[in-house]
DNA sequence: CCACAATGTGATAGCGCTCTCACAAGGGCG
DNA sequence: CGCCCTTGTGAGAGCGCTATCACATTGTGG
C-alpha cells in the first residue's frame, strides 16, 4: 500500500490530430475517419492522411479517444488470485500470449488486474465506471460470483475455463471431458485394466471434467472406476495422492493424472516404490506443458492449446463488443493425445 | 491481426464528479481536490465529499483525468519477447506480482505490452504519445536498444535485470555476482576442489554476473576456473552442457548451475552417468524456483526474491515520477543460499 | 432533366475531468 | 488598524479527440 505517490509530469506528446489534418490538407474530421477506418473517405484523402501520420509519427491520444468516444479501447485481463501462483502457471502464460496475439493490430490495450475475492468490490466499482470495454477472466475457483457481478453491471465478460457456477456467463474451455476420455481409451488400448486417476481439485471445472472423462472411459471398457485420489496443482500433492492409490490398490497398472505438474510427483513416488513406468504402471498426464517432455520418462499427455484458448476468448469478447450476433455462448476447444514414453 | 474490430457501445457509467459535488454541497473543484489528495481542503468538506463518493459509488473517469491532467495514470510493463517463453517463467510471474503489489492502492493501471524487437518502432511511437507515465522493462536480451530509446523520448524507465549495454538506464537486479560467489564458497567449504559451472547465456547479464561470481569464488580458493559450459534456460541444454563437462573433466566433484531449470538437465545426466548427488558431485542451482524443492535430490540453490525485484522496480519508477531526488540510479537486491540435499 | 439517394467533407459541440485564476475569510505583525 | 500571507473555495477554460449535423458533390432512375 503506502502513501499515494503522485505521478507528476508535463510532457508535450508529439503532434495533434490538428497538425495531421493541416499537413494532409483535410479537416480533423477526415483524419478521424481515416484513423477509425470509417467509410465515406476518398482514396486520395486516405492516402494523404496516412502519409501525414507516418511523417509526423502521429499516434492518437487514447485518453481523448476514450473520453470523446465513450469507450475505453481497453480490455481487462482479470486474474482471480488465490494461491497467487497462477501467474507463474504456463497455462496463464499461454492464455496471455493468445490474448495478446489476438489484440495485436487493433488499438486495444490490455489492462492486467489481479484480484483477490476480498478486493472484488473495489474491482467492480472500478470496472463499472467504464474504464474498460470488456473483461477476460481466468483462474476462477469454486463458484466465484465475479463474472456474474460483472455481467450485472453490463460489462461484457468471457471466462477462460468453464466456471463451476452454472449460469449464462460465456466461457471458453478445453474439452477436458474428451481429453480425459481419450487418455483412458489409450490406456485401455494398451491392455491396462486397473486404471486409477489423480484428479484435480474439485473446485475447478477442469478437474471435474477430466475426472468425468476418465469415468466414462472406464465405463466404456466395463472397468471399475473406483480408484480416485485428489491433488492440487503441485507435485507434492501428486506424490501424496499416488502413495494413497498404491496403498489402496497395489495392483494398479495405469494412472491418468489431471495435470503434468501433478504427474511429476506421481512419477517420483512410482520410481521410489520401484514401479517401472510404463512397464508396471502407465502414466498419462494433462496439459502437455514443458514439464511433460522433460519428465523421466517423458510423459504421454493430453495436450490442450492454451494459446488458442486465449485467442478464442478474446475473439469471442471482441465479437460481442462489435455487436456480432450469433456468437456461440461458449466454446470447447479440442484436445489431443501426445504419445511419449510413459504410456 | 485480422480486421479492426470496433468496440461499439453506449454505456452511461455511474455518477459524474458534478453529482458528487452537488451531494456534498461543494464545487467540482473541491471534489477534485479531495480525490487528488491536495492540501487546502477543510476537514468538513473532505468528509462530505468522501461520504458522497461512497454513497454514489463514484469512480472518476480515468480517460478524463488523463486528458485534463496530461498524465496517463498508467505504467507499461514491457516484456521483450523473444523465445516467448518468458511469460511462463516464474521469474516474470514473481516480478509481476511484485509490481502489482506496489501499485495496489494507488490509482495507477498496469498495461501489459509484449514487444518483439521488430515491433519496437510501433511500441515507441505509442509510448511517445503519453499513454503511460513510465515503463518497466523485463527480460531484455543482448544490448537491446529499447530502454535507451525510451529514455530518449523522455519516458522514465526502469529495467529489471542489469542490461548488458552499459549506460545510464536505471535498473534493479539481484546481486547475481555475490550469489555465484556464495554458491562456490559453499561448495569449497564442503571440501570440493573440482568445481565446474554451467553458465547461463552470454547475452544476459544475469548469466555473466553469476559466472563472474563463480570465478571469483574459485580465485579465492586458489582453484582452477577452467570448467565452464554454457546453456540457455532449458533442461535440455543443461544436459548437453553437463555431458560436455563430464567428458572434459571426469573428476568433477561439484557444479554451480546458473539456473534451477538448467540444473534439472544437469541432474538428469549426472544420474544417467551413475554419479551420485551430492556424494560424487555436489550441485548448486540458482533462483530457488519451485523446481528446486521438487528436484531429485532437492536442490541447494541461490535464492533471489523476484517479487521484491518487481516491487523495487516499481518503487524506483514511481519515485522518479514523483520527482524524488536522490534516488539510487540502480539497485542490487541480496541473494541467499538455500541449503537442501544436492550440496 | 429533375428528384433523390449515395458519397465525401468540414465545422463544432461536447466527453468528464484538472488546472489556473480570482477571490473571500481569517491571523500574525509592524 | 491596515497590510500581507496562509487557507479555503468556486468559476470556467481547456485537454485532444469523436459524433453529429450541415452541406457539397456526384450518380441514377423516372
Amino acid at each position: 500500500m503506502g502513501d499515494m505517490t503522485e505521478i507528476d509530469r508535463h510532457r508535450r506528446p508529439g503532434p495533434r490530430i490538428e497538425e495531421v489534418a493541416r499537413l494532409a490538407g483535410v479537416s480533423k474530421s477526415t483524419v478521424s475517419r481515416v484513423i477509425n477506418g470509417e467509410q465515406y473517405v476518398s482514396a486520395k484523402a486516405r492516402d494523404a492522411v496516412h502519409t501525414a501520420i507516418t511523417h509526423l509519427r502521429y499516434s492518437p491520444n487514447q485518453a481523448a479517444r476514450s473520453l470523446a468516444g465513450s469507450k475505453a479501447n481497453a480490455l481487462a485481463l482479470i486474474v482471480s488470485e488465490q494461491g497467487s501462483r497462477v501467474l507463474g502457471d504456463p497455462f496463464f502464460a499461454g492464455v496471455l500470449r493468445g490474448v495478446h496475439a489476438e489484440l495485436t493490430g487493433r488499438r486495444i490495450q490490455l489492462l492486467l488486474m489481479l484480484s483477490r475475492p476480498e478486493d472484488h468490490d473495489d474491482l467492480i466499482a472500478y470496472l463499472a465506471s467504464g474504464h474498460v470495454d470488456g473483461a477476460l477472466l481466468v483462474s476462477l475457483h469454486g463458484d466465484d460470483p465475479l463474472p456474474r457481478r460483472l455481467q450485472e453491471i453490463g460489462l461484457p465478460v468471457v471466462v477462460g475455463g468453464r466456471p463451476l457456477a452454472a449460469g449464462t456467463v460465456p466461457f471458453v474451455d478445453s474439452d477436458n471431458f474428451t481429453g480425459g476420455l481419450d487418455a483412458v481409451r489409450h490406456l485401455v488400448s494398451l491392455g491396462r485394466t486397473r486404471i486409477a486417476t489423480v484428479a484435480g481439485p474439485r473446485d475447478m471445472a477442469a478437474g471435474l471434467d477430466r475426472l468425468s472423462g476418465w469415468r466414462r472411459g472406464l465405463g466404456e471398457a466395463r472397468l471399475a472406476a473406483d480408484l480416485v485420489a485428489e491433488a492440487d496443482f503441485t507435485p507434492e500433492s501428486g506424490a501424496l495422492a499416488m502413495e494413497e492409490l498404491l496403498r489402496r490398490a497395489p495392483d494398479i497398472d495405469a494412472v491418468f493424472v489431471a495435470a503434468d505438474i501433478i504427474a511429476l510427483g506421481v512419477l517420483q513416488v512410482l520410481h521410489a516404490r520401484g514401479r517401472r513406468v510404463p512397464e508396471d504402471v502407465a502414466v498419462v498426464g494433462f496439459d502437455d506443458s514443458l514439464l511433460a517432455s522433460t519428465a523421466t520418462p517423458p510423459l504421454t499427455t493430453v495436450r490442450q492449446d492454451v494459446e488458442q484458448l486465449g485467442r478464442t476468448m478474446t475473439w469471442r469478447l471482441l465479437g460481442e463488443l462489435a455487436g456480432d450476433s450469433g456468437l456461440p455462448p461458449s466454446l470447447l476447444l479440442p484436445t489431443s493425445l501426445v504419445r511419449r514414453a510413459s504410456a
